[in-house]
DNA sequence: CTCCATTCCCGTACGCTGTACTGGAATGAG
DNA sequence: CTCATTCCAGTACAGCGTACGGGAATGGAG
């Protein structure tokens, strides 16, 4: 898994995409790498956004032509592919496991949700599912070996790690949907008007009581944390 | 709150699109309506998913023009907007919060899963945020209603069926990957066989040992169940 | 009735997308 | 040198969202 595969890829089973293909003896030697094609796209996509990131300007970023980056990967669904399984790079785990299995799938999360923050396309790119590459899984054999102290069956140690991350991937989709950066305060203040004329009409008594006691507002960080706490501490060993 | 405004409603303020904009009393009479050209949109999504919804085969349904779409929307955007709040009415609450504010919260959970399976491209559509209309608030004041009972202020109330929403998204996102109907069984065969190479290369203890024992499998009725009720019990109404 | 401002319908057109096709350039083996 | 192999990328096409504008319908005013 070097991430520097040429082309040659483009076979039919994107499974076979992760599995390394060894260089062909013959023929002319490729002139761009996947891993560079797939950086380039990230780097637009955390620039941008993910609706910015077509093979277009991909292409122009690496300074390849556009049907060039065919050979590096079939489609681009599978480009999307390969950036997720990227940036998962990053999330190398702080250590192995202390053997305090709640507080170390807490960091677990906790690692996720700035990993997402960091890469706020993340969570869409997400929405459709993908099968995780070299990178997502060795950070899965680090939730994995969190878990072993709980002494369940591997199914279910799949699944609480599929539910963790199905839960990390909601908060942020909604955190950074109502991050500053992402609404502008005229958008923002026009939706406060409009819950409050609703709130107004008499037909919502229950919103109109919600809106008129906030309560002190927590920070985002605060929420996860008190939702994810309630999460993982529900959780039992056996 | 008909559903049948006319056109004219194409304003550059998405929010007033919800409040009612009163018939003009000159000129021609509208051919269509906001609530048809919804319908159909939703029934295209249920019928081949998010991705067949485009404007020419919405209008083509209906059996307009594709440009007379935009009398009753002013872009695609909001036509997915009303098509979220057109299905939140189904989601009709069973009755009046029983008083045992844990169960109301279950439930109300069970029907957004239900819902969400019903109409399997919701979870996508709900990855941007939306502003909630009138049904998906009708809803919203259920939810509000059932937590009544735990005098926690507004705003935490209102974080609470955030998260809930978020988690059950999640949730069923994650379940409809893995929905036999939407996966090939060949494509099933070729990552399961992916990931048992990668549990054999040796790198990949805690994979091999977690693909070795599967446990008994659970529905994913049950798996949902036994995440959201400790989610649920994990919440102190203080 | 006629006239006309108002309102809506929708054909045409444009720029953008993903990608199939294909011919040409580079490479290493025989 | 010759040639099969491999990769690069220009051209082209169907499909997308939607701006524009002319024509058709409507109801109030005279």
């Amino acid at each position: 898994m070097t991430g520097d595969e040429g082309p040659g890829t483009a076979g039919v089973n994107p499974h076979r995409l992760w599995l390394g293909d060894p260089r062909p003896r013959r023929g002319r030697r490729p002139a761009y790498s996947r891993e560079a094609i797939t950086a380039a796209a990230v780097a637009l996509a955390d620039a941008e956004g993910l609706e910015a990131v077509t093979m277009r300007r991909v292409a122009a970023r690496v300074g390849a032509g556009v049907m060039s980056l065919y050979s590096y990967a079939p489609d681009k669904e599978t480009l999307l592919e390969l950036m997720v399984d990227h940036v998962s790079g990053e999330l190398s785990p702080p250590g192995p496991p202390t053997g305090d299995w709640r507080a170390d799938l807490k960091a677990v999360a906790h690692l996720q949700r700035a990993h997402m923050l960091r890469h706020p396309w993340l969570p869409a790119a997400l929405a459709t599912h993908r099968t995780p590459g070299p990178r997502a899984l060795a950070f899965l054999e680090h939730a994995l070996a969190v878990l072993r102290p709980t002494g369940l069956d591997g199914g279910t140690k799949l699944e609480i790690f599929a539910q963790l991350t199905a839960f990390v991937t909601g908060h942020v989709a909604h955190e950074i949907a109502r991050a500053p950066a992402s609404r502008s305060s005229a958008r923002a203040e026009a939706e406060a008007r409009y819950l409050a004329a609703v709130a107004a009409d008499g037909r919502h008594p229950e919103l109109a009581e919600a809106l008129a006691s906030p309560g002190r507002p927590l920070t985002p960080e605060a929420t996860f944390t008190r939702f994810l706490d309630r999460l993982v501490d529900g959780l039992d060993s056996h």
